[in-house]
DNA sequence: GTTCCGCATGAATCGATAG
DNA sequence: ACTATCGATTCATGCGGAA
C-alpha cells in the first residue's frame, strides 16, 4: 500500500498544511477512504471499473454485485464528503443478456436508503459514441452522471460553466460571422476556455442538464473512463479555487488532471499499478491556466 | 363511456375487418384495456399524465402513488402486446422537495418483476428545455424513453430511421444564412425529412440512442407532451406499415397523427373529453404521406 | 419567394407567503 | 410544523408581420 507525494503545492498558493492532498494514493479504496478525516472533500467525481467494464486491465465487479460492493464505499464517501459537498457517479448500466442491467437504478434507491440525497441526473450526450451494429439496439451515446448530495443545500457555482448564448453545443452563435463563429465555436468546444472574460460582452446563459462532449480518443498509454472535460465541467460547477477533490477510482488520473488545471486540491486513489504509472506521468504534464 | 369511431381506413389499404381500430376510445384505461384482446398491438407509445405534469388540466397523480397506481395499467399493456412487439414509455422523474423522485426507477424494477424486459432506455434531448433558475440545478432537457419489450427478439426496423452521415452542424452549411442553416440542422438532426428522397445519394447511418428533438410550443389549442417527431420516430422504428400503434394516454392525439402520417392503424385512450375534442381535430387534419 | 425581427408560449422549480 | 398558492426566473421555438 504505497502512498506517492506527486507534486509540491503551487507556490501561488499558501503551503499546503496537510501533506494528504495533491497525492495519488496506491491501493483499494475500501481501504483506504477510513483513513481519510471527516468531512474534508468539497466534490467527489468518479467512474466506477463497474461490471466488469474495464475487466480485462482491471479486474471489474460482477454486475450482480456491484450494489453490495459499492454501498459500503458510499459510505465512506458519504462520511469524508462536506456536508455542503456534492458527489457525482458517472455510470451507465451494461447490457446483460439482451437487456439493461438494473444495478445502477438499485444502487440509487440503496444510497438513498444510505441517506444520499438524489439531487440530479446529469446526461452526458457522448458525441462520439462507440461503433457497433445490433439487431435489438442503437449505439450507446450517452451516460448518467448522478449527482449526490448530503443536505439540499449544497456548493454550486452555476456562473462558472455559463455558456455563449444559442445552442453552443451544436455550433450556433448569433450575430457573429462565420469565420467568428468557427473560431469561437472551437475554442468552445476545446474546452472552457480559461478565461470565461472572453466572452465578456456576449450574451451568456446557464447550460441545462444535458452536456455534450465527445469521449477521449487517441490515447495510446490509457484508456480514460471520461473525457477531461467532464470533471473539468463539474469541478468548476461545485468547488471554488483550493478546494478538494476526490476520485477513489482515479485509473488514469483524469480527475486530478482537471483538479490540477482548475488550481483545486485533489486526492486520487486506484489500486492498479499500471494506471498509477500513467496517471503520475499526465497529472505531471498538466498545466496551470496562466 | 364513448367510442368514437374517427377515420374510415385509407383506400390504398385493405378495408379494416375489425372496427376496434383507429378509433378513439373515451374513458379509463385501467377500464377499457381490459376489453381488448390479447396481442393485437405492435407498439405502444405513450407518455403518462404522471406525478401531477397534468394536474390542471388532466388531474395528476401524486408521485408517490404513480408505480401502484401504473402497474395494473402495464399488466393489461403486457396481455394485448403481441410478443415481438415493443412499448415506449416516455416519462421523467418530477423534482420533490429538492430532490428527483425515484418513482421512475421504482416502475422499473417493478415492471421487470411483472415480466418486461428492459431492454433499452432512449434518451430524449429537449433542446427547448423550459426556461427558469435555481440555486440547485438547471434547466432539464432531457428525458427518459424507456424501451420494453416482451420477448428478447422483437420487431425492430433500423433502416427505417437511418440519417445521412456527418456531422451536418458543422461546416457543411457556411454559405447559407443562419436560419437556412437552423432550419436545415434541425430537419436532419430530426431526421424526418417529409421527402427522404432530399437525401438520396448520401451515405446513411443507424442513429444512436440519443434523440435530439424540441417540444411542441405555440399550440393554441392545445399542449402536446411531446413533439409529433418522436412518436413518428419509435413508430417507424418498430412497426411497418398496416401494423397497430396503442397509447392509452393519449391526451391531444399526437400518436395518432404519427401513426396516421405513416399508414400504420392506431388505438387512442383518454379519459378527458377535452383532449377528446382536440385529438379528433388534429387527427383529422393529419396528412398521409403522399 | 426569401430573409429577418419581434413576440408569445411552454408536461418547470424554488422560495416566500398565507392558511 | 405542514400544506397550498403565487410570483419570479429563464430561453429555444415557431409564428406572423415587415422589409
Amino acid at each position: 500500500m504505497e502512498q506517492l507525494l506527486l507534486m509540491p503545492p503551487r507556490t501561488t498558493e499558501p503551503p499546503e498544511t496537510d501533506s494528504a492532498f495533491n497525492r495519488l494514493y496506491h491501493g483499494n479504496c475500501e481501504a483506504l477512504l477510513p483513513t481519510l478525516p471527516d468531512a474534508c472533500v468539497d466534490l467527489i467525481v468518479t467512474s466506477p471499473p463497474y461490471a466488469d467494464q474495464r475487466k480485462n486491465s482491471y479486474g471489474g465487479i460482477a454486475p450482480d454485485d456491484c450494489v453490495a460492493w459499492f454501498l459500503p464505499i458510499a459510505a465512506q464517501l458519504q462520511r469524508v464528503l462536506k456536508p455542503t459537498g456534492s458527489f457525482i457517479l458517472n455510470i451507465k448500466e451494461r447490457v446483460v443478456n439482451g437487456e439493461r442491467h438494473t444495478y445502477v437504478i438499485e444502487l440509487i434507491l440503496a444510497m438513498w436508503q444510505q441517506g444520499w440525497l438524489w439531487t440530479e441526473e446529469y446526461n452526458w450526450h457522448k458525441k462520439n459514441a462507440y461503433p457497433g451494429k445490433w439487431s435489438n439496439r442503437f449505439r450507446d451515446a450517452w451516460e448518467r452522471c448522478i449527482h449526490f448530495t448530503r443536505q439540499r443545500k449544497f456548493a454550486m457555482y452555476q456562473e462558472a460553466v455559463m455558456v455563449p448564448v444559442g445552442d453552443w453545443a451544436e455550433g450556433r452563435l448569433r450575430n457573429l460571422s462565420e469565420t467568428d463563429r468557427r473560431r469561437d465555436e472551437s475554442r468552445a468546444k476545446s474546452g472552457f476556455g480559461k478565461n470565461v472574460s472572453n466572452w465578456v460582452g456576449r450574451e451568456m446563459v446557464y447550460p441545462t442538464n444535458v452536456l455534450h462532449m465527445a469521449t477521449e480518443t487517441g490515447n495510446r498509454n490509457h484508456s480514460a473512463a471520461f473525457h477531461v472535460a467532464l470533471p473539468l465541467w463539474f469541478i468548476k460547477l461545485f468547488t471554488q479555487e483550493g478546494d478538494v477533490v476526490l476520485d477513489p477510482f482515479i485509473g488514469s488520473g483524469t480527475t486530478a488532471v482537471a483538479a490540477k488545471q482548475l488550481g483545486r486540491r485533489w486526492i486520487g486513489i486506484e489500486k492498479e499499478a499500471s494506471y498509477i504509472q500513467i496517471a503520475q506521468q499526465r497529472i505531471r504534464e498538466a498545466v496551470l491556466p496562466t
